[in-house]
DNA sequence: CGAAGCATTGAAGTGCGTCAACAATCGTGG
DNA sequence: CCACGATTGTTGACGCACTTCAATGCTTCG
C-alpha cells in the first residue's frame, strides 16, 4: 500500500534504500476512515500530516451561501495535507469521497526527517509544488475553458495520476464522485454537469457509470481538453 | 529594497541575524526589467530563482485559442518562481506588469542554503505553500464567486499583501494592471470587467484610475467579497 | 498633432443557472 | 428477497450573468 506513494516520488526523483527507510519511519499508525467524513477542518491546529494510502479525498472551500468548491482531488499515494506541516493550519477542509485508508505522519517526525535529510525536505517540497501546479491548471480550467473542455481535462488528469499508482484498468478507472461533487470540482451546477456528461457520451468520448469512468477515445478527449501532462512533472530531476 | 522580502518572512516566522545573512547571501546580482517582458517561459530549464524586489509580476497560462489566464500576481518582496527550485521548469510564463527590479538566486546557492539550514528550507517551503493557498482562494473565486465579488476579493487581497511591504498609502495603492490584464486574472472579458468596475464605483466601494486603486469603503468591499485573510497566514509559527 | 492603445457604451446572443418535476438506483429494514 | 424511502440522475422550460461584436471617445506619448 505504501509502495504507491514511493512510486509517485520515484517518478520524479531518485530515492535510495536508506531514504526510503527514513520516509517509512515517519509514519506511526494507519487508520481507516469511512466515506464522506471530514478529516481535517479549516483552521484546526495541526501536528500530523496525512498520507492517503487508498481511496479518494477532496480539499473543499465554502462560501457563506453554502456554495462549495473542491480545490483539489487526491488519490492513493497522495499526501492530503503535507502543506499543513509548514502552514500549521489549513485554509480548507479535507473530506473523504470514498472509504479511505490513511497513514499518519507526526510533524515532529517530519521535522527530524527534514533536519537529517535536507534532500528529502526538497523532495517533499517538490511534491507540494506539484500540487500547486495542479491548482494552477484548475485555475486555467475554471477561468478559460468551457464546461465540456473543463470536464474532459479533469478526466484526462485523473487518468494520468491514477495510472502512476496502477489504479487504471485498460482505459477505465474507479470514479467515486457523484454529479454534485463533480460540479463542485468544475464550478458548475449539477444540472449542467449532467448535460455535459451526456454530450461527452453522445460524442463517444467517455462512459460514466455509478462508480467507474471509462475513456472511449483518449486522443479525442485530450483534444477537447487541450490536455498536456507537462504540468504533472512526470520526469526525473536532480535534487 | 531587500528588506521587504525579509519583512514578509518575519510576518510568518522568526528569522535570526545569522539566518538573514545566509538568505541575503543567496542572491548574486539584481536586474532591472522593463514593463511587459517575459521573464521566464513555460518549460525552460531553470537554474536560478527570481525575487521581485520592486514592481508587479504575473504568472500566465494560455490556451491554443489565445485565451490567457493569470494564475497569480506578485508584488514587491514576493519570490516569482521559488517553486522552480524544485520543479526545475515551470508550467507557466512569468511576465512583468510594470517596470521591475529583480534579485537573482542561483539554485546552487539555494541548495547550499537548504543543506546548511534545514529550517530555512522549511521557511521557503512555507512561502511556496502560502502561494498555493492563494491559488486555492482564486480557484474558489473563479468557481463560485460572481464577477463583482471576485473583483472585490482581489482588491482586498492585494490591499493586505501590499500593506505588509508598506506599499499602501491610506486605503490606496498603485495598481498597474489595465482592464485586459484584470480580466485575465478574473476569468472575465474586458467588457464585463469594465461594467463591474463601474458598478463598484457606483456603489462607492472603490475608485480605480489609470495607475491607482483606492478603497473607499473597506468594510463594504470585504463584505461583497466575503473576504477573510486567514488564507494569507499572517501569523507567526514555529518551524 | 496624430496614432495607438485603452476605456466605455449599446445591442444582441449564448452558455450555463434556476426551478421544478420525474425516473432510476441504492441502501436498509422487514 | 422484496418494499420503500432516500439519494442520485435526468429532463424541460425559462431566466440571467456574462459574452460578443462593433462603434466611439479618451489618454498618452512620440
Amino acid at each position: 500500500v505504501f509502495g504507491v506513494h514511493l512510486k509517485k516520488l520515484r517518478k520524479r526523483v531518485h530515492i535510495s534504500a536508506e531514504e526510503e527507510r527514513a520516509i517509512r519511519n515517519c509514519f506511526s499508525e494507519s487508520r481507516k476512515v469511512p466515506d464522506h467524513h471530514v478529516l481535517v477542518r479549516s483552521g484546526d491546529e495541526l501536528n500530523v500530516s496525512l498520507l492517503l494510502l487508498d481511496g479518494w479525498l477532496a480539499r473543499t472551500k465554502d462560501l457563506a451561501g453554502g456554495e462549495r468548491q473542491i480545490t483539489a482531488l487526491h488519490v492513493s499515494g497522495d499526501f492530503a495535507d503535507l502543506h499543513g506541516f509548514t502552514l500549521k493550519r489549513l485554509d480548507h477542509d479535507v473530506c473523504t469521497l470514498s472509504d479511505c485508508t490513511i497513514g499518519v505522519a507526526p510533524h515532529e517526525r517530519l521535522m527530524e526527517l527534514t533536519n537529517k535529510y535536507p534532500r528529502l525536505a526538497r523532495v517533499h517540497w517538490l511534491m507540494t509544488n506539484i500540487d500547486a501546479a495542479i491548482h494552477r491548471e484548475w485555475t486555467l480550467s475554471l477561468g478559460r475553458r468551457t464546461a465540456m473542455s473543463r470536464m474532459a481535462h479533469l478526466f484526462c488528469e485523473l487518468y494520468i495520476r491514477l495510472r502512476i499508482g496502477d489504479r487504471v484498468e485498460g482505459d477505465s478507472y474507479r470514479f467515486p464522485l457523484n454529479q454534485r461533487e463533480l460540479s463542485e470540482c468544475l464550478g458548475l451546477t449539477t444540472v449542467h454537469v449532467n448535460r455535459t456528461i451526456q454530450e461527452l457520451r453522445r460524442r463517444g468520448l467517455v462512459e460514466l457509470t455509478r462508480d467507474r469512468l471509462t475513456i472511449l477515445d483518449r486522443d479525442a478527449l485530450e483534444g477537447v481538453a487541450e490536455f498536456d501532462p507537462a504540468y504533472l512533472y512526470l520526469d526525473k530531476r536532480e535534487l
